[in-house]
DNA sequence: TGTTTATTGCACCTTTTGGTCAACCATTCA
DNA sequence: TGAATGGTTGACCAAAAGGTGCAATAAACA
């Protein structure tokens, strides 16, 4: 799922049209068509901030969000300035570890 | 510890001054001073692209840098992209359970 | 058919970011 | 004492990011 895409998804499914999305926000009706479909004229997706409002506009999940434009939420970023380590460990394992732990978490221990 | 603490210490542990820094990465010895001293007017740190270059020249470990200046290197960023879910529930978990994931991990299994 | 909605390109504008420059201070040392 | 050498600071500047506004185009639909 791309980000766009799940904007759209999100906005038709509130009933929502482009211009009244662009109004609540205070930005261009082209603004949200670009960023629908991905031709922000450069960089791939829109900031942080325009995501939180967004977010906020569709009663969206805001990481979910950020995570679908490739950014860190602030949340995982925290607890990754906490423990480098531990994050710098799991980046490094292979898919199948991943896979084990990923299993091993969603059992209730 | 700090971002440019961290800097200094290594810069001095090779033997540099400010200035051959400096001019090693083609930027003014102010812009290294105020690295070094957190006074970067805005924004706290330098950004990534002035990190990769200034580890190289220290000879320090990028990521560890990049952790220091609470930027996500793509290593881990990349594995976020690949395992949202993964990672938004090691965020979500408390110290104890980081701590026991931690140990696990250091466990050969 | 005309109205609403969306798409896209392009030139433009403002804010933020990433720096520079000049002047200054402190230390050392000949 | 004065002149290197190394470092700090504040005002300022240039480039990039983030967006605007318009115009032309198209599709939906009532």
């Amino acid at each position: 799922m791309q980000f766009g895409q799940k904007v759209r998804e999100l906005r038709i499914l509130r009933g929502l049209t482009q211009r009244s999305v662009a109004d609540s926000l205070s930005v261009s009706v082209s603004y949200i068509s670009k960023v629908e479909n991905g031709k922000l004229h450069f960089g791939d997706y829109p900031s942080a901030n325009f995501i939180h409002k967004l977010a906020d506009e569709l009663k969206a999940d805001e990481d979910e969000l950020l995570l679908l434009a490739d950014k860190v939420p602030a949340s995982i970023r925290q607890r990754i300035r906490q423990r480098p380590e531990l994050f710098r460990q799991i980046a490094k394992m292979d898919k199948h570890a991943l896979d084990r732990l990923e299993s091993s978490l969603n059992t209730v221990n």
